[in-house]
DNA sequence: TAAATTCATGAAAGCGCTTTCACGATTTTT
DNA sequence: AAAAATCGTGAAAGCGCTTTCATGAATTTA
């Protein structure tokens, strides 16, 4: 048993090996740069004391931590949760270490946050789609931190990203709607301000109605915080409105389930009474009865792909090459023809 | 604009504000040991250079890091991730940052991780549970480095831990179940080794089982990792057996959902053709149809507390006190008499 | 009013590491 | 065999902060 309390140091190994603590911090940083037999020594003698590298000390002296800092929206959603889980893991590949914290969607929270991680000396950092405040790319790039952006894709941006087109895949989505001769929509988003993400998949069905001809200005629109009980209140207020729609599209899946839920609890069957629809394609999205058409986004492999892409960037010193992954319709059973209507003569 | 790439350093605010170094520093730990004026002149020069102190060279030189560090098993099932969701809220509420990683259900890696944790200078640990080789305990106690436990209670153990028990709660579970009528039990279990949780739940319900004089060497259980796919899979493979069972208890929430949509499949109707309970008491659990009977933890409460209690045992440097949570039970539906036994009479 | 405290401040040491520089020993080249 | 290049190594500086110690000024006590 070593002494009570005390960690030992690089001199204290190199005292150990009888050799300087230079040829220690080689040997553990540059071990060819050492002749055999000493990193043997040294190694020994790491072993023997239980020593680990103090990381303030490296950090200040290296300027390089393998740190990577992310800063998701919340741990609560289970894209979040997978897609970081992932990205953890990718990154202890490449032998980095991640640092996360979710800033429960707050813009003054995440901004504070990314000090919080430069200051960590985090090697580089991931964030969550591309809409916030400029003064966050300025901080970043003024600490000359890379920066990845995930969960978003937009082809025209100088900012590297790794994600899906969000506007594309709702427009798809919502083409299927339509296709299945649906005209009366209602759409329950999530919050869109300060969230492009939301904001696209919002816009990906204006697009798409104004494309069928539908005045936007008449479709009931109720914007609220992601989350299964407000999916329950927007849709019991939507169908507390006299213009009932056929379908409600939703901005996520867990709305998504609350809508079903609430539906399901006011007697009306999915999808035969009105037709529902997600978005992500977590777990909830299969277990709920019907199961739900939504669009599927693969979160674990973009977490990883990030992993190797932001690795990519600090190893290379270069800017990144931003890469859109496709999302897939997956047909659950919750979006079907509205009552009345043929679905294989679906045309309004 | 400030110069491009260069961090503003403590030695700057002094040379901006015209005072020393150890001044800044002063009134930045402790603003009352410096001069108002100073205080005031010092912040605006802060503010003006946008600066923010260096994590690495606090922590060399102060030997803190108001960082506390967390080791989950996976942040993909959400006890955990909601459990650290509150957890991370309440530390910042007091200046504490969180730093999380994932195990994966490894000790190996779990053991590797409590080192990177100690050398990043984390003030306390965070750890899931009780067992884990008694040198991760050893190592700790050696660096000094508070330990607080979670998601478990044991009432004579001397670790500081925050967590109900696990034991008694799926003892009541059992016992609900027997009340109902039932005497044919199968048991799909997470892995046991190195996993109390786990362990005691199996305990909890052998133990409620030979109370009532049954053989639990004849009980069918499936040990196997916490996963939707392998409670179907669990599920299927314990129905393909000559001895049905009359219910099937299920280790969590998470099998015991796959076991339900495996029953749905296979054409039996829960509960009235089997019965099925959880654990947990997670979103799913509400979701699924039919709703699972379960236990109830209260997760976010608990990494609330435990957020407390690791502070509270830092700030003044005592070994902290255990807390025991109460966990209920919510029946969902999963769980109904037998075939051809009233619910009323029920006795085998 | 003189002596004793208290207070605000700065100089400087030191936390544990990496890395530049210098140097002698070894190997390669001519 | 001499000159040039390569290699392994150690001394020492420095990263950005906190904190002890010393000092002179302001305040309190006798």
């Amino acid at each position: 048993m070593t002494s009570i309390l005390t960690v030992p140091t690089l001199d204290d190994v190199a005292q150990e090996a009888g050799v300087s603590p230079a040829t220690v911090s080689r040997a553990i940083n540059n071990p060819d740069k050492v002749s055999k037999d000493k990193v043997e020594r040294i190694m020994s003698a790491i072993d023997r004391l239980g020593y680990t590298p103090n990381f303030g000390a490296r950090f200040m002296a290296a300027k390089r931590t393998f740190t990577i800092g992310a800063i998701i929206p919340t741990m609560e959603n289970a894209i979040f949760a997978r897609g970081i889980q992932a990205f953890q893991e990718q990154l202890r590949h490449h032998g980095y270490t991640l640092l996360v914290s979710s800033s429960a969607y707050d813009p003054e929270t995440e901004a504070e946050q990314v000090r919080a991680l430069a200051n960590r000396g985090a090697d580089g950092i991931l964030l969550i789609g591309y809409w916030r405040d400029q003064a966050v790319y300025d901080y970043l790039q003024h600490r000359g931190l890379p920066v990845l952006l995930a969960w978003a894709f937009a082809a025209n941006n100088a900012l590297t990203a790794i994600g899906f087109d969000n506007r594309a895949a709702m427009y798809r989505l919502c083409d299927l709607a339509l296709s299945k001769g649906h005209r009366d929509v209602a759409i329950i988003s999530g919050i869109v301000e300060g969230n492009d993400r939301a904001a696209n998949r919002l816009k990906g069905i204006f697009e798409r109605l104004r494309a069928e001809g539908i005045d936007t200005d008449t479709v009931p629109v109720i914007e609220t915080p992601y989350d299964i009980a407000n999916g329950r209140d927007a849709f019991a207020k939507i169908m507390a409105q006299d213009k009932k729609p056929t379908v409600v599209m939703c901005g996520n899946d867990v709305l998504a389930v609350g809508a079903i839920q609430m539906a399901t609890e006011m007697g009306l069957s999915v999808p035969q009474d009105i037709s529902i629809t997600g978005f992500d394609g977590i777990e909830l999205a299969d277990i709920i009865t019907p199961k739900l058409t939504t669009v599927f986004v693969p979160h674990a492999d973009m977490g990883r792909r990030a992993a190797d892409e932001i690795v990519d960037m600090l190893e290379h010193n270069k800017p990144g090459t931003s890469q859109e992954l496709e999302s897939t319709i997956r047909e659950g059973g919750s979006l079907a023809a509205p009552r009345g209507q043929d679905r294989s003569t679906a045309q309004g």
